[in-house]
RNA sequence: GGCCCCGUAGCUCAACGGAUAGAGCACCGGUCUUCUAAACCGAUGGUUGCAGGUUCGAGUCCUGCCGGGGUCGCCA
């Protein structure tokens, strides 16, 4: 997906002086380079006036090519008219020469391998634990608000796993932003507004007739479900048997009502459950007969965009039941869609594009600099419209994003699990949740790109094993307050403000600077999905963490030496713990991300 | 047919336009009188669907094709 402009460069010019509390070596070290660059300008070595935009600092893939590496040479050799190497040479000597690095080597087509003093990463350790939570935390977004939609499930049934994955997604996508230093509102968008709530209104007006002993008929098109049952009891303890027999325009406003009301309740229920919190509930009833959809497109018909006019059939698909009809059209192929698209019926009435132009449209004017909508795969040729309804609407100032998140596929046993209403498979969030937990559902739905099918296995999410990516960083985090638990029981002072106090002088090991090496990547990891909009490589992050962190822990098996606790000798423990506490430190931050609980044991 | 997404090891998947494309599973071989072995270490495994293009550099960006999925006025 392409990163929204608005995320990734920010309205007002990069801020040269550091943010003190971002401890972020790579933009540290990418400054340096700049620096070392711009001095290279200022006396000859280089032409003046060139754009380092594109000079990177990275980690390397390859550990043996240091620890990090940047591409100046290559970027700027064609502009400098120079070899690269000729660049890399003089570039990199320049930075050997300072203290923060103690090696550079020029290397393959000119990249420039560093590697860091190691006082780089006891400082790195040193401020994890002095951050904590902070850790990692950036003003990348500058504090730009941004409106998340998403589950906007509609209010005719329970939320099934679909609607989980989206749940999860965008609770996570919006405190990844909110980590990376945006303002961001939560929003779900009520379709209580069209036919569909009509016909929960007919299925509940049998349960009705049903609670009192009459048989309902559920005709073909109404919602069989059962989770309507207890709303036609509900309904005979409300109304007695007033609404019996009586014509439909009797009671379909409020038994309309009555049901999104209810349904509502259960998916806010249902979200509780899932950890996910909405800030804005906006009801898509509350556009009509207010003016709003009639005000929204008024704004569009001042901008020439609304005309009466027949659209072309669609092509190379069967359509025999096509007919052309003069409608009310969107010219949305102004701003990019493939076909203009219809905002009334051929019966006069809005089309469902016409109440969702509205309620972009007010999210427009409540101020959002950009607006995501998260919505499931289905919905995919619906972007274009919407994408173009918004740049319509705010003449291009208000980006919008959408996000497809695709389907889940679930698993017992490792057999495919087919849902289906009729036989009573049918899978919801509750039934998720309440088998696997909030946690292990958030984690597992968060390890893929939301773009990308889902396998959902509900036997091998709960196994206790390294094939459980849950399981895995839950068991370093327990393993990390383990370690805490028995240097408390050693009598080692291990507060944070004592571990920054330690000499991590002794932190030399390879396998301990490959830990310290991971844990500095953390802001960078950030920073990167947060652009992306990703929050999965948070969680693919942590299963990197960890795996350096198992790896850790048991070469203590065979040496000694590299045991977190070490036997009548404080402060070499104390260094030592301080390293897996700012291991603990990112775990705890990047679960937070994810809205998932670290556990401090495996039982 | 148009549009959108996906195609990477036998399987499930990673990879911010960077170097020799990485993990896990499966298969093979090691490590528990030990801070939690619910873990770790090693070996095997690749024409990144195909063909062009842009670039110093392409799994990544562009074009065309092949395969899978989704979607295509008067449902939302």
């Amino acid at each position: 997906m392409t990163p929204s402009p608005a995320v990734v460069n920010p309205p007002r010019r990069q801020p040269q002086a550091k943010d003190d509390r971002a401890m972020n070596l790579f933009s540290d070290l990418r400054d340096l380079v700049v620096e070392t660059l711009q001095a290279m300008e200022s006396d000859g070595a280089l032409p003046k006036g060139l754009d380092l935009a594109n000079v990177t600092v990275e980690p390397p893939r390859d550990p043996a090519h240091g620890d990090m590496a940047t591409n100046a040479a290559m970027v700027l050799a064609k502009p400098a008219g120079m070899k690269p190497r000729e660049i890399a040479e003089a570039l990199a000597a320049r930075l050997d020469a300072d203290g923060r690095i103690s090696s550079a080597e020029v290397a393959g087509p000119g990249f420039i391998n560093l590697r860091l003093a190691p006082a780089l990463w006891h400082g790195l350790i040193r401020g994890a634990l002095a951050e904590g939570a902070m850790f990692g935390r950036s003003d990348l977004g500058q504090g730009r608000r941004v409106n998340v939609e998403f589950v906007s499930a509609n209010p005719t049934g329970p939320m099934h796993v679909g609607h989980t994955r989206g749940a999860v997604f965008g609770d996570a996508l919006a405190r990844l932003l909110e980590f990376s230093g945006h303002d961001v509102t939560r929003e779900y968008y009520i379709n209580d507004g069209g036919a569909q709530v009509d016909v929960l209104a007919r299925s509940v007006y049998e349960r009705y007739r049903e609670a009192h002993g009459r048989a309902p008929e559920i005709a073909e098109g109404l919602y069989p479900g059962d989770y309507l049952v207890p709303l036609g009891q509900a309904l005979k303890d409300r109304y007695g048997d007033a609404l019996l027999d009586r014509p439909e325009a009797e009671w379909l406003e409020p038994l309309r009502d009555f049901a999104t009301s209810a349904m509502m309740d259960r998916i806010r229920d249902d979200l509780a459950a899932l950890g996910v919190k909405m800030d804005v509930y906006f009801s898509e009833k509350s556009l009509y007969g207010t003016g709003r959809i009639e005000a929204a497109l008024d704004s569009l018909e001042k901008k020439g965009l609304i005309y009466r006019g027949v659209l072309e059939p669609p092509k190379g698909k069967l359509a025999e039941d096509w007919e052309a009809r003069e409608q009310t059209l969107f010219r949305s192929t102004a701003h990019g869609d493939d076909v203009d698209r219809p905002v009334r019926k051929a019966d006069g009435g809005w089309t469902y594009f016409a109440p969702d132009i509205a309620y972009h449209h007010d999210k427009i004017e409540r101020g959002y600099d950009l607006l995501i909508d998260v919505l499931g795969a289905d919905h995919g040729g619906y972007v274009k419209r919407m994408k173009a309804a918004v740049s319509a609407l705010s003449d291009g100032r208000v980006p919008l994003e959408v996000k497809l998140v695709q389907l889940v596929k679930l698993y017992k046993n490792g057999e495919p699990f087919k849902m289906s209403k009729r036989a009573g498979t049918f899978v919801t969030l509750r039934d998720v949740v309440e088998q696997v937990g909030a946690d292990v559902t958030r984690f597992v739905m968060l390890t893929r790109k939301n773009d990308a099918p889902l396998d959902f296995d509900f036997d091998r999410v709960l196994e206790q094993s390294k094939d459980n990516p849950v399981f895995y960083v839950q068991y370093a985090h327990a393993r990390i307050c383990s370690v805490l638990r028995k240097a408390a029981e050693a009598e080692i002072a291990c507060a944070d403000a004592e571990l920054q106090a330690a000499d991590l002088a002794v932190l030399a090991h390879e396998a301990e600077l490959a830990l310290a090496r991971r844990l500095a990547q953390w802001p960078r990891v950030v920073e990167v999905a947060a652009r992306a909009g990703e929050p999965h490589r948070i969680a693919t992050y942590l299963s990197e963490l960890a795996a350096e962190f198992h790896g850790l822990w048991n070469r203590g098996h065979d040496e000694p030496a590299l045991r977190f606790i070490q036997e009548g000798d404080v402060a070499t423990s104390q260094a030592k713990i301080a390293l897996a506490r700012a291991t603990g430190v990112v775990i705890s931050a990047g679960l937070g991300i994810l809205g998932v609980a670290p556990v401090e044991e495996m039982r």
